[in-house]
RNA sequence: UGGGGCGUGGCCAAGCGGUAAGGCAACGGGUUUUGAUCCCGUGAUCCCAGGUUCGAUUCCUGGCGCCCCAGCCA
């Protein structure tokens, strides 16, 4: 099986791929040339990933190319800095552009050129008008609009009034260049849409070379064309731009016709994906930054240790479509353990240590038990843990007065210390407070690695590690960022942010062999969850990040009641 | 009384006139040295109303509902 799901030889069938087919069979193209176009005014998250993996995805599959290009044409909003880490997680995404690295910007003067031939064409004009006339103008919904007093002032004008803009004659907002196509059409992208606007400012890429710049519709599709791209996928809010996409390629000397298609964006429980709101959480604080593992952002999924080939599993599993839809963050959830727990190491680690002290295990005795790395792949090996008269165990493995469906430690009962002995509660020690510090234990020697010889069944295994061998460590639990699945839905969606979504625990317990753990490299730690080793670990100081807990049947029933 | 889309079980989604795939979730049960994994099992007549047809989720008509568009953002 392939991580997008399908198996050798079956295609995948949308309607995007089979307009791709007829396409290639009836000869329009020999070829297919697609696109991811970001505007590096953010970082990407999880909704760009299903937009990278079908661009690329469909290029892998159809043997033609993808392109990776900046749609950089609003320089106020965009930075380097965003440049470079797109870049950086469209790779851990697993996708090569190859040489195909280009940005809208790379075009101004072409698309420069081809705005002079529209004016000439008296196709297009320089507008004087103030972007609030130009609002009064436009009409409404159910209102025509009205033509701009200058709509047909003469080309000549026009070419000079816009050479004068590129010369920097005029100050931001003075005028602007327009396409003349309806002022009446019900499609509110045809009537007179601004191809240009003045804007002095810095761009990332062209510096203070121009200090007026394309609007998107202007741009993207004669990039397309610049490009050979075939075929255009967009989202489904473009596909009211797509008349004038059109029209533009149409009435320019664009050296290819690529077309556009739309699919609806990915929506998510339980998060937000919108740039706007994530710039926020970001800005203010309510996070750690871009890369905060609670974050739907791909640097935030790369540090919360989910496999890049979680994610394209999770992509894989959407469909292409033009219908709206919200995917539940379980079915996310599921791919990520479904991945990790065929790939993931097990270890152990107590992250709310309560110790235990075994009576009968002889003082000053040590020794190393085997415990496999993988239950269900032997060829990953096994590895020693050490044991000893006082251990760790997990608080919440012990209940004093437990109910009836509580398998785990409690007076009097015996369980079973994974890949270790059956231990048996026989006191526990409390502190002036009543609370719990340490159980008293005792061991059957004979049951060694986890069988007893005489048969004897126990209904719980539990965890631990070695009081004196284990080391501390610190651990992150994150959950999801929003206690509700549709943020924002109450009105505030700040106001729906958990604030537990964050548990940071200190005096955590790991086996040794988790001293020298990778950073982001996924382990499981048995019972618990999927963790990996942030990169705020220090020498002596590993600090871990749960990436996500295992299913917990247990819980679930014991908030039942 | 604008334009563009969408409407199949809790969430996604196949289906392209022949009598409703699959995944996730939920709920049962089995296996288990992780209450994990794994394995079985359980649910819809397809927004509504007419019509065409031997037969419609699939075609037609009319409703209803939801989403997007009035940035010199993308």
């Amino acid at each position: 099986m392939n991580d997008d799901g399908t198996t050798e030889g079956e295609a995948i069938r949308d309607f995007i791929r089979e307009a791709i087919r007829a396409d290639l069979s009836a000869g329009r193209h020999e070829t297919v040339v697609t696109r991811f176009p970001p505007e590096p005014n953010g970082y990407l998250h999880i909704g760009h990933a299903k937009s990278i993996c079908l661009n690329f995805g469909i290029a892998r599959e159809f043997a033609g190319r993808c392109h990776l290009r900046f749609d950089d044409t609003n320089p106020t909003k965009e930075e380097q800095e965003y440049i470079d880490a797109i870049q950086a997680d469209v790779r851990w995404l697993g996708f090569d552009w190859g040489t195909h690295l280009y940005h809208a910007s790379d075009y101004f003067e072409r698309l420069y050129a081809w705005a002079e031939r529209l004016i000439g064409d008296g196709k297009a004009y320089v507008d004087d008008l103030s972007a609030d006339e130009i609002r009064e103008y436009r009409g409404t919904l159910t209102e025509p609009g009205r033509e701009s007093p200058f709509r047909n002032r003469p080309p000549e004008q026009s070419l000079d009034l816009f050479r004068r803009m590129r010369a920097g004659e005029f100050p931001d907002g003075a005028r602007v260049l327009r396409a003349k196509i309806d002022m009446a059409s019900g499609n509110i992208n045809l009537r007179d849409p601004v191809l240009y606007r003045i804007l002095h400012a810095h761009h990332p890429r062209t510096g203070d070379a121009w200090c007026i710049y394309p609007t998107y519709d202007y741009a993207h599709g004669q990039s397309d064309a610049i490009e050979g791209i075939t075929h255009s996928l967009c989202t489904l809010e473009f596909e009211d731009h797509r008349p004038l996409y059109d029209w533009l390629i149409e009435n320019l000397p664009v050296p290819s016709r690529p077309r556009q298609y739309e699919f609806s964006r990915l929506n998510l429980t339980h998060t937000v994906l919108s740039k706007r709101r994530l710039v926020q959480l970001v800005r203010e604080g309510h996070v750690g930054g871009w890369d905060d593992p609670r974050m739907p952002t791909i640097s935030g999924f790369r540090r919360r240790g989910v496999p890049a080939a979680a994610i394209r599993d999770f992509i894989s599993r959407l469909a292409i479509t033009k219908s709206d839809s919200t995917i539940e963050i379980a079915m996310l959830d599921h791919c990520i353990r479904e991945m990790l727990n065929k790939t993931a190491e097990r270890r152990m680690a107590v992250l709310r240590p309560l110790k235990v002290v075994i009576e009968n295990y002889p003082e000053g005795k040590k020794e190393e038990l085997e415990a496999v790395n993988h239950p269900e792949r032997p060829d990953v090996g096994t590895r020693r843990v050490p044991f000893s008269r006082e251990i760790y165990i997990e608080r919440e493995d012990f209940m004093e007065d437990p109910p009836k469906k509580f398998f785990r430690l409690a007076p009097g009962r015996e369980v079973r210390l994974r890949f270790a002995y059956f231990i048996t509660c026989r006191d526990v020690v409390k502190n002036a407070a009543g609370e719990v510090v340490e159980l008293r234990c005792t061991y059957d020697p004979e049951t060694r690695g986890g069988n007893a010889p005489d048969g004897r069944k126990v209904k719980a295994t539990i965890h631990w590690v070695d009081a004196e061998k284990s080391i501390p460590a610190e651990v992150r639990q994150y959950g999801h960022l929003f206690g509700r699945p549709d943020p924002g839905a109450g009105g505030d969606y700040l106001a729906d942010i958990d604030p537990q979504s964050l548990e940071t625990l200190a005096g955590c317990r790991l086996e040794p062999s988790l001293a020298d753990a990778a950073v982001g490299e996924a382990v499981q730690f048995e019972r618990l969850g999927y963790f990996c080793a942030d990169p705020d670990t220090a020498p002596g100081r590993p600090v871990f990040n749960r990436t996500i807990g295992l299913r917990d049947s247990w819980a679930k029933a014991a908030a039942k009641g």
